[in-house]
RNA sequence: GCACUCGUAGCUCAAUUGGAUAGAGCGUCUGACUACGGAUCAGAAGGUUAGGGGUUCGACUCCCUUCGAGUGCACCA
């Protein structure tokens, strides 16, 4: 629609003698209820015609439909310049730019972007929250793919510390030599198991040091478990063969269970890091900025940033003993990123209850001087909360994801038995269908909320299937591709139609949107916007479907053909956009 | 206490980034040629956009304030 922009920019220019630019041209889409297809507010103008918003509308109105041939008319509302473009123009749209296989596709832009999501603990299975984050990662990466980044996906693993050790320790005292072939208990799944135990174990003893006469500061101190653990940590620092083999045998578990989750979820990774390998970088730079005075030392010798003067606090970037914190390796790791990729942006998909931590850490390397700083991004997504509150691990009110996701492909399963349409699938083909419909409802069900806010799952009523979710858009691909199979369909063919009804301009209307969606997508960094997307899109398609025949006998052949060109587009739209949200849609459902 | 985020129909979410009469789904009620696939479509009911001020041609959107919810405020990660 940049033509009218420009014809826009033009009349301004030539009947008020203003130069204004594109983007202070605000175009929408018309409304429904209105005639035309764009919308011109003509208030920002007022001030330049000395007219009223009405005849300015007019006067701009009468420019553009002189000045732009496919203007065939026009018409204003208050301070809204209802632009009509002709039905040629939108036929030759569908056909020229919709039905090319690169529509939606915007061409390499040189800039590389890393999108660093799940970062997963070892010692515990993923669980819901988990799922949120790696949707979200996995789809903001395919989503600055399709607008041209080269991108880069991260997975860094914390899979060392403290929380570690206690699985491990739980599992040498507890654990009776269990495996995950000896109790078919999945990896991931077996570890946590002996997190649980440790804090079982750990609790009885905080107890007994309590009725013993300790304080509870004291007694969660003095527990034994707790310092086992915690000489464990030191021995793991320190290189101890028998400890790193043990914590090397038990990630191993805990990353097979992953990999089978992930391939589930259907996401992916290029880069994996590992805490264990940067844990301790980050010291340097530290230095350097002590050096640059961006830093300073106490007394004590521990180093600090004062970021008072930016509203936030004083920050601790090194201890006394010359030990990391949490920050100095973020730090570190940065770096150590920017070195190996020299990426544009930086993307970290990470749960809002770090936005502080990222505020200081962004701020730290700016103001360290680090050039790539202001490409680094903190994608801040909300709480999964669960009718009756958090989710919490050590309280079993955790909706694993495992779980989760087998539900939803035994909802799927019921679901599509009910209806009985697949009688002819074979076992292989009915079990991908189940996967597909059941993640495909879950995924939009977490995706189709804006990120940033929280997001409420209640397991005991099942994710619908019907409505506004991600079934429905399935089984509106699904019935497309029905009937273009019945019409042995190929797209190809030129348009012979000149005219258009109002159901097929409106849906070449919200077809012709995809672009614009894809770039506000990656401005937003918010696959919602796609989800919400797909959704209207679809909702058109089945009006249409519903009140305009296709292949029915008074059908003319041309107007048939027409009609299957729209119905092939749209369902290359309805699966492009399901892509970009990491979900499949099937041919038959 | 301080900081950040959020608050829209009974419930779950939208609203073209400051634009027209705030839209969908679920749920409730009513319909759809004797199905080009009914996991669909049409219609009805449902709102003081948490409350109150302000900014302007115009505010769900920006500012102030009150209330409510969440998160953070470790020499843990």
């Amino acid at each position: 629609m940049n033509f009218i922009v420009e014809a826009a920019v033009k009349a301004v220019k030539e009947l008020y003698h203003t130069d204004i630019t594109a983007a202070d041209v605000n175009l929408q889409q018309t409304r429904k209820e209105f005639e035309g297809q764009v919308t011109i507010v003509t208030f920002p103008f007022v001030k330049f015609s000395r007219k009223g918003p009405e005849q300015t509308g007019q006067e701009i109105g009468a420019f553009i439909q002189n000045e732009v041939d496919v203007v065939s008319g026009f018409n204003v509302i208050k301070g809204f310049l209802n632009i009509v473009i002709t039905d040629a123009f939108w036929i030759g749209q569908l056909y020229n730019e919709i039905a090319s296989t690169d529509f939606g596709v915007f061409a390499p832009n040189g800039q590389k972007v890393m999108v660093e999501y799940s970062s997963p603990n070892t010692n515990k299975p993923l669980h819901l929250g988990h799922i949120r984050n790696n949707l979200l990662g996995y789809s903001v990466a395919e989503i600055l793919k399709a607008n041209g980044y080269d991108v880069i996906k991260a997975n860094l693993v914390n899979d060392r510390g403290i929380h570690i050790c206690k699985s491990m320790l739980a599992w040498q005292l507890f654990g009776n030599g269990e495996t995950p072939e000896s109790s078919g208990l999945k990896g991931d799944h077996l570890v946590g198991k002996y997190y649980v135990v440790f804090d079982k174990e750990y609790k009885k003893q905080i107890e007994e040091l309590k009725t013993a006469g300790q304080t509870e500061d004291e007694a969660k101190k003095n527990a034994p478990l707790i310092i086992e653990a915690q000489q464990m940590l030191e021995k793991w620092e320190a290189g101890d063969a028998e400890v790193i083999s043990l914590w090397e045998t038990m990630n191993s578990w805990v990353y097979a269970g992953f990999d089978q989750t992930y391939k589930q979820l259907g996401v992916d990774f290029d880069q994996y890091y590992y805490e264990s390998k940067t844990y301790l970088l980050g010291k340097d730079i530290i230095d350097e900025g002590l050096q640059k005075g961006v830093f300073y030392k106490k007394e004590d010798g521990s180093v600090w940033i004062d970021l008072t003067a930016d509203g936030l606090d004083e920050k601790l970037v090194l201890r006394a003993n010359g030990t990391s914190v949490y920050i100095t390796q973020d730090v570190g790791t940065a770096q150590l990123k920017y070195d190996q990729y020299n990426a544009d942006k930086s993307i970290y998909v990470v749960g809002n209850e770090q936005d502080y931590h990222f505020k200081v850490l962004f701020l730290i390397l700016q103001k360290l001087g680090k050039s790539w700083a202001n490409g680094l991004y903190h994608l801040s997504y909300g709480m999964v909360d669960l009718p009756s509150g958090k989710m919490k691990s050590r309280e079993g009110t955790v909706v694993d994801a495992d779980d989760l996701m087998a539900e939803m492909e035994q909802t799927a399963k019921t679901q599509t038995e009910e209806l009985g349409k697949t009688a002819d699938f074979s076992e292989e083909e009915k079990n991908k269908l189940y996967h597909t419909i059941g993640m495909g409802a879950l995924k939009y069900f977490l995706l189709k909320v804006e990120p940033k806010k929280r997001l409420l799952f209640d397991p005991g009523e099942s994710i619908d299937f019907q409505g506004h979710t991600g079934p429905f858009i399935q089984y509106t691909h699904a019935r497309i591709k029905s009937i273009l199979k019945r019409a042995g369909f190929e797209l190809g063919k030129p348009a012979t139609v000149t005219e258009l009804d109002t159901m097929e301009r409106d849906l070449i209307l919200a077809l012709n949107q995809f672009p614009e969606t894809i770039n506000q997508a990656a401005r937003d960094y918010s696959p919602a916007v796609v989800a919400n997307y797909v959704y209207e899109l679809a909702k058109t398609y089945n009006k249409f479907y519903q009140e305009k025949p296709i292949l029915k006998d008074e059908v003319p052949e041309d107007v048939k053909q027409f009609r299957l060109t729209l119905s092939a587009t749209s369902a290359k739209v309805i699966s492009k956009s399901m892509k970009l949200l990491g979900i499949d849609v099937p041919e038959r459902m």
